[in-house]
DNA sequence: TTTGATAATGCAACACTGTTGCAGTAAATT
DNA sequence: AATTTACTGCAACAGTGTTGCATTATCAAA
């Protein structure tokens, strides 16, 4: 399924990506676009940038759906490795555009990496 | 709340982390043990293991829970940086007695990081 | 500009993980 | 055996996410 048509609702979640690498939840999407949209547009619309390369979605602190649009998805190319932040105090999180090195580990294939590294950001310091 | 009565449902769940090393999914522990209790004990009961220090949780591909006990329980001691490995084809979960080493990040403070790495297992390669 | 095909949406109902309140049960102490 | 209360079962709930289907709206072609 390929992104055929230019609605309204793919407008108002384009723009949200559009001027910031800050990532965002789901839960916050619905919440902001309840009036505009019902969930279910949401999620597939995310669904949808994402299979495009638009976008690309990650697991918060607590197993929550994040999406967010990085460097690397302008590249239409997912690097799994790339790690996000989420700050412990003020709840936000963003794409860290470093590579955290994955180990080899005897007896294993290691294909991805899920990294969230937790803590304070720049404005709770 | 501490562990203070050893009941037969408490002492049915020690008995899978005892032996082995190996995560188990909380969704796999109630399906396991239908018969013999209630899911919301089964929910007690770990959240209590993991108060005590007996076991830790954390989360898995899908943002399901999974428990297991390793060196690091075994010492009472948790630390959240070591990572966790996914079977991509079998599903089974370990903990890996590693240390990922955890980068430095400009104006921010990184106090822990949830690492979980897929690929294929010994079983699947 | 109108028509027609179909992508996209809204709604309702559902599936699933996880939580809570409370009455009842059972473990441990006396 | 009696008492205390940790623990359990049950039912209902909360939240995220999914599915089916009828309806709507976009876009291309006439």
């Amino acid at each position: 399924m390929s992104l055929k048509r230019k609605t309204k609702s793919l407008g108002l979640i384009l723009s949200i990506f559009e001027n910031s690498t800050e990532a965002i939840s789901v839960v916050d999407l619905i919440a902001k676009f309840k009036g505009d949209m019902n969930k279910t547009t949401v999620y597939r619309i995310l669904e949808r940038l994402e299979s495009e390369g638009a976008i690309h979605s990650f697991l918060g602190a607590n197993g929550l759906t994040w999406y967010a649009k990085c460097q690397q998805c302008n590249a239409h190319h997912h690097n799994d490795i790339h790690p996000h932040f989420q700050c412990e105090d003020c709840g936000k999180v963003e794409c860290l555009e470093i590579n955290i090195p994955i180990p080899t580990v005897d007896n294993k294939i290691i294909q991805s990496a899920n990294v969230l590294l937790k803590g304070q950001c720049a404005d709770c310091i």
